[in-house]
DNA sequence: ATTATCTATAGATCTATAGATAATGC
DNA sequence: ATTATCTATAGATCTATAGATAATGC
């Protein structure tokens, strides 16, 4: 029998290793394949595990799925959740705008596991976006429109600035290989994407 | 024998009839599904016909896939292509803008399968992009190089711009899932969509 | 004793083909 | 005669489980 470690206990060291070890696998896999393209043998071999073992820590495929996206979803929104009123609101905007930006660039897979997930409806994530982000994004919709109220920030539709923001920094992670082609000088490249972006939004925001 | 269509001689209406329903059906299912999620059987039957009559006019999964891409790319990049030197840079730019925009209000299925075939690293695309798009887009950000050096737009990178439109105006098709619940007012929906990518645009271009 | 791993494989699903039959066009 | 469609199925791939064996922790 394929007994599963018990739920109850605490996790034994190499249950905490290999458990890890498949996530980080299963985050390669699915960020560059989506949920059906992936493959347990991918991620099997990625975890450098015999795909037994690996369903011996996991139920099944869909598991993974659900646990990588439900661990990952509180990092993702982190930045936007510490969106506070600030001294200034231009600037505390910015610093959000640049650090998605920074995480595009060092977490593209991240970026891309839930470009996957909503580009095909969102199947295992529905309840997360409405019992999760939608509460959080409409506290952080009406602060900007308080800002905007008070003259502290150029008018504009906090919803959609929200948006805007997500889609052009992560555009450059989901894209990643359009904009590779189009803008093939990767030196360079990150730090004229920083430019633009900051220069952008600075322009957008200012009062 | 499964002997296919001769490819010499000209197609029969029937032909020209179920090619334009298998890639209509094609469209739905690998917009939605992805390449490796979408289904033969799922495509024959939003096709209304037999898997086996499927391939009866396409060779494969793949071909229909390919087609199906190489079939809409004119059609995706047309806009960008019609960008002239015009009268007035900031309104041939705006054109370009709202029409983008529109375009991911009424092919929203066209969109996605982009989406999905590069954010997978566009396995079947990325030599069409080398030829194809590269050099019209670099043609296209020289066009926008002179307008900002002679003082008619604002001061802005032309391919950072460029992509910059693609994210925001695309990310309400890919990623219409998680705007349906942050946004669910559907109705006044796209109305504030188009009032914000037209005010931020135009206040971003305006020298 | 309990936990972790391996080999073998069942059973479902999926792409594609073979070969027979039906429909269409000259 | 040629073109289009159907039934049946081969062969590959994929998820998941059974059951045996090895490794680990008390």
């Amino acid at each position: 029998m394929d007994a599963r470690p018990d739920p109850e206990k605490k996790p034994s060291r190499i249950q905490q290793r290999n458990r890890r070890r498949i996530l980080e696998a299963a985050l390669d896999v699915f960020s560059a394949e989506g949920f059906r393209g992936a493959t347990l043998d991918a991620i099997a071999e990625a975890a450098g595990m015999s795909k037994p073992n690996v369903l011996y820590y996991f139920d099944s495929k869909e598991t993974i799925h659900v646990t990588l996206l439900n661990g990952l979803m509180e990092t993702w929104v982190e930045p936007l959740r510490a969106l506070r009123d600030d001294a200034d609101p231009v600037e505390a905007l910015m610093a959000y705008v640049m650090t998605k930006l920074e995480m595009s660039r060092t977490m593209p897979r991240e970026s891309r596991l839930f470009a996957n997930e909503i580009l095909q409806g969102a199947p295992r994530m529905g309840p997360h976006l409405q019992r999760g982000l939608k509460p959080l994004f409409d506290r952080k919709c009406a602060l900007i429109s308080g800002w905007v109220q008070a003259g502290r920030l150029a008018e504009i539709d906090p919803a959609h600035l929200l948006m805007t923001i997500w889609a052009v920094t992560q555009h450059y992670a989901d894209f990643e290989a359009q904009v590779a082609v189009l803008q093939p000088d990767r030196r360079d490249g990150w730090a004229r994407a920083e430019r633009h972006v900051d220069a952008m939004f600075r322009h957008l925001l200012t009062p």
